[in-house]
DNA sequence: TATAAAACTGGAAACGATTCCTAATTCTAA
DNA sequence: TTAGAATTAGGAATCGTTTCCAGTTTTATA
């Protein structure tokens, strides 16, 4: 076994000197003289050494690791995140640990725990819920610098990034309005948090300046995930007073959506309006050519890496804004038979 | 700040012990009188301590972490990979570490060494190239077990996670063979790796039991990605003796050989019999209903999690074969024109 | 009741680095 | 030449645990 792993104590026996002095070279002290530097490195070579990463945090009181805590990886548009994060985090030196809350909201606690006890530098999540008591708590005892994906939560000393989604929500609907559009159906996750409030703020907005009358009974929220949107545009679909066009909010929405389209044999494009928001890799591959409303993952990968880093330079938190933009294709024109 | 950190000394002088006698109780050694087993219970329950793990991991001399070294997390396929093992692995106490190396050979191996300092347990690994002799160095210095993900390297100390891609994709060969299709393309990544030679290897076994004659230039190897499959793609269609089916090896491939397709305005199912080796989320709302060869991702992500902890137990090297399924869809009937 | 064995506890030495403090050396200037 | 300052190097404490060792108390056995 290569039991004997190499210590500085090995080097600083190898070149004749205190383990002190290899430490003091190894970490560019100033004070030291050629000779012992010379001594030094040709010992470390010598044995191929590497300081322990282990040891040095422990010392220092620095992991270099950041969290990363969100509810599913196999989300692309999270997946691209985290990529992004973790790339721009590596080369400042940061390593990424990262955990799938699965949504679950004890999950989510366990596992602030769990970067409690390994003395993580930062937190980037996504959180399953927001501004619920524990959520303030938890983030708190942390002692750890807290960095949000879509999040608002008030009075907390955390950083934040925070998209835009009123903006290319309300482009769209409006878009969808001057094609002719009045019964504009909305489908899409938890009402309590941010990123829906933010997107039904722009839907409302863009009905309410066109003077359209909201229709209650064609806003659907309730839950992240497929299964709810799909069972709630079946359900659009099954009375007699049907929507022209329909907003998916989120990939999950979207995805439940059109397979309940799919299945409707309702045709995005042609026999309805359809603006996903949120787009995924090979979008463009899909069977209607959709609209949509788009914000760079990548952009938010790096500004969640740049604000932590920020944090961890003890800079005041502050929040960084990812644009929404609306990408008008073919699923949202005018119907020709209309 | 919070600056004041609950140690176990705290701990022991709250409850009037020994820190010894502390960590004894915490770490439920036999030897502890119930007297004092409930002093020390009341003493971290007032405190709310919480054991450091850099300080655990630095004294027992395992991490409880395992490095997961991907291409690129952003392929659907390996995030649900990453996700299901890291699902399993936190399971046992593991934490995983998530490292891109974006196809970068050098960044790989210097990530090895990244494992090395921080002491990993273990490496879960999909390597961009194998067999060279830089892998071998790097894995057995590494000092710690390592699971490859669909990668053969020989006469090394590592268990693997190896996929059936031959028994699919002779499946699906044959059924385009009995479906009328002689012509049949293969676009795929580098040949120099397990995962193309073993889909090469049904591929060819099925033309020969057919008693078709292999035409070199079908065969279109070279690289991982989108780009390589859409210009030969695009390449296999300039001639004039054009393939009548077309098998794309991995979502990447898949990906630009659809794409080249849509612009060449040739439609699988229709103009061309089609067959994806792998699927990934939203496969079926896509503009065809494409067949394809399937694997089941958690599964492998399971037998990883398996694997590693089965080393780190000191069991043996093994591998772990998961099977592919060929699912026929109408992507690969016979054409009707035909 | 004496004695061996078992149960329990505290002290101290690790684990592998960093960093402070002090002493020795070299250098500068009077 | 020598006092004083500036460099340089070594020793030891420290980070927060676990674990070995030795000593003390309790229990079991004869």
């Amino acid at each position: 076994m290569g039991k004997n792993r190499i210590t500085i104590h090995d080097v600083a026996a190898k070149a004749g000197v205190a383990i002190s002095s290899v430490s003091r070279v190894l970490s560019g002290h100033r004070d030291v003289s050629e000779k012992m530097r010379a001594k030094v490195v040709a010992a470390v070579a010598e044995l191929g050494y590497e300081p322990d990463h282990l040891a040095q945090s422990l010392r220092k009181g620095a992991t270099m690791t950041i969290g990363f805590l969100i509810r599913d990886i196999t989300n692309p548009l999270f997946s691209i995140v985290a990529q992004s994060a973790e790339y721009e985090l590596r080369k400042a030196g940061y390593s990424i640990i990262l955990i799938n809350s699965h949504g679950d909201l004890d999950a989510e606690k366990e596992n602030f725990a769990l970067f409690k006890r390994r003395r993580i530098d930062g937190v980037i999540a996504s959180l399953v819920s927001e501004d619920s008591p524990y959520v303030r708590n938890t983030i708190n005892e942390l002692g750890a610098p807290v960095v949000l994906l879509d999040r608002e939560v008030t009075g907390l000393n955390a950083s934040a990034v925070i998209c835009d989604h009123a903006q290319g929500v309300k482009q769209a609907t409006a878009d969808l309005i001057a094609n002719g559009y009045q019964r504009i159906a909305f489908v899409s996750g938890r009402k309590d948090v941010f990123i829906t409030r933010n997107r039904i703020k722009g839907y409302e907005q863009a009905l309410a300046e066109a003077k359209i009358q909201i229709d209650e009974s064609l806003i659907r929220l309730g839950k992240f995930g497929e299964e709810f949107a799909y069972e709630q545009t079946k359900d659009l679909f099954s009375g007699n007073s049907k929507p022209t066009a329909l907003i998916s909010g989120g990939i999950g929405a979207s995805t439940g959506a059109l397979r309940a389209l799919k299945e409707l044999k309702i045709k995005p494009g042609t026999d309805i309006a359809f603006v996903a928001l949120d787009e995924w890799p090979m979008f463009d591959l899909l069977s209607s050519d959709l609209s949509s409303v788009y914000r760079d993952p990548e952009e938010m990968g790096r500004q969640s890496a740049r604000l932590m880093l920020d944090l961890i330079a003890e800079k005041a938190p502050s929040q960084a804004v990812v644009p929404t933009t609306y990408r008008p294709r073919s699923s949202s024109k005018a119907l020709s038979h209309a």
